[in-house]
DNA sequence: GATGAATGAGAATTCATTCAT
DNA sequence: AATGAATGAATTCTCATTCAT
């Protein structure tokens, strides 16, 4: 007994993630986590002292990825945020249900919940920082550019919800859509521009 | 003439919606939900048979309420259902963590999902048969109408997300501008047809 | 499954008590209790929601006990106290290991302590009073009869503590020696009286 | 020149010590002890093979202390012994908390048992002599001075273990007028001589 | 209809102990 | 000499569920 460091904090994480998913918090243990990763409960134990707290390290591993992933992007346009974003979500799709599960969560614990409202809030400013290179002003009269980057990433969030409850929801049409609905948004600015 | 202390099935339903939201699924238990009525778990267990079928009938009577709510604007315009989204959508928005705990429950249960998935379904047409009052033809080119009623939805549920998450949320202002938003779109399909 | 009514609370206690001398509090576990009681470990968590509760009613009950017994020997003299004292005290008494358990776990826990040193309270009085009523005044000047009572409970206890730990303790000759020494202190103040 | 962190054997002790009188057996682990010394659990198990082996040594140095304040007192009288047990004895005695602790641990633990039994032997021993000292003979016939090493000692034990129960017990009155009582009981001794 | 006693499986957590380094 | 990672058994406690009354 006692094989030292044959797993790392990391491996026990992304072994929850995927418990999480497959269970949900409802059935998310930490034996299912050890079982998951070949150890035992009580090396899980070692390394997160407590459930709460694993929980919390794996929200905070999802907003760091949020960030990196977002400010990478950093060239990027709206374009790719939307490809990206669909990639995500499908019926199956393993990060938002990650996501709407923590959400869930968070309701009834509050570190988790500003976690993710910190995520987010940043979500939209860079969303909103995006939208401002691309528009000289917004598009809409009385819809501030601040408010677009709320709009797009609660659209985002909306459509993936409507695509996991739904087997046969029209994901390809839909982003499709979405992609007109931006071309069409912008355009309207340069018109209102040239007018 | 009434009896006092007669417990029936929806009191019951009631309690365990305020379970629901005040504990999340993880706190869950039938022994809480016969708690909040004052009556015995075995009381809780002679309405239904399990625990999955309370939350069943639970899910049933949001959809139901759904329907009923949204069938009764029939004559409302966007704005109406714009202004009860709103209402709905608070830091504390008992409705919304509600509905993102069943539907994070949903994701082990596929009777759960299913019914959200319809609920959703269905709120998604009603709004795409009120646009298609409203507009002659999509506002936006290569947006159909149909896809118009999925992103006002989401957008709905989206915001609702982001402001269960967000203690600062600007509730009042995204609303405000949703419905600028809404106008804006409308009109603009009014100038596309007198161009 | 769920046969009601096999067992009562006081079942319960009576295996806790042997429990807690048989192994001490260390390996006092309500496994055991349920064990040695013939039920599930989920029956005893039915009677008694934790197991602190478990434990703060059988000190209520033993200080009800040490309550009920002294009350009884109203007409009693010193004599009979300290025969019942005698009986309660050998190398392997279940009262006295009982009672010490209860008081190092009192260490940790104030409602233990309070309730023990309660007890303890009533049973000083109690020989007090019984002091009282067999001397005119206290047989050693600057000793209150009040202090008598602290000396004689204490006394009792001190020697059971020694008995418990001393497998050759002489328990017959220091009870015997012990009623020469109450003799010994009462005739003392007669003899003073008759001065 | 002095290696600073370098735990001791002596200093874990000590710190076990604490641990013991803080949370009791109960939560008597090692890694408190380890955490208290600074150092990790492997550490203590360096020192000390097992849990037992610790909670021996533990009950070992306190047998010697007991030896070594008792046999340096060997000129002394018994109002110094009297005086020193006052000193010891309060509502958070560490002292006494530490021995009645050790007493139950020892009900399960016979090694533990057999030493606390030799203490004390030793302590009634000790002071057997010096009152054999104090008096040619005993002052209350059928009371051998044995017996009254017996008494003085479980009288001490005995006022300790209600002094820490009760938060009012009156030391001060109490050890007062203990002290009279040896005094009036050697004086008897006199008295009854000179008749 | 409703209750309360009982169950048993499983949850989180703790802990003495081991061992490679 | 000391550490830290790991273990596995045990502990407290919870909960859906059953069932006689």
């Amino acid at each position: 007994m006692a094989k030292p460091n044959v797993i790392t904090k990391n491996d026990l994480l992304q072994s929850a993630k995927q418990c999480l998913v497959e269970g949900g918090i409802e059935k998310f243990t930490l034996r299912a986590v050890a079982e998951k990763s070949g150890v035992t409960q009580g090396t899980v134990y070692y390394h997160f002292r407590t459930k709460e707290q694993l929980i919390l390290e794996l929200v905070q591993e999802i907003c760091e990825d949020s960030w990196n992933s977002l400010s990478q992007t950093d060239e990027g346009v709206l374009k790719e945020a939307i490809e990206s974003a669909k990639s995500r979500c499908s019926y199956d799709s393993f990060y938002h249900k990650l996501f709407i599960t923590l959400v869930s969560t968070g309701f009834t614990n509050e570190k988790i919940r500003h976690q993710l409202g910190e995520m987010i809030g940043r979500e939209n400013d860079i969303l909103t920082r995006q939208l401002e290179k691309l528009w000289s002003e917004s598009p809409i009269k009385g819809v501030s550019v601040e408010t677009w980057g709320i709009f797009f990433n609660a659209l985002v969030d909306g459509i993936a919800l409507q695509a996991i409850l739904k087997k046969d929801f029209p994901i390809e049409k839909t982003y499709a859509e979405l992609e007109h609905f931006v071309n069409g948004i912008s355009s309207l600015q340069n018109k209102e521009e040239s007018e």
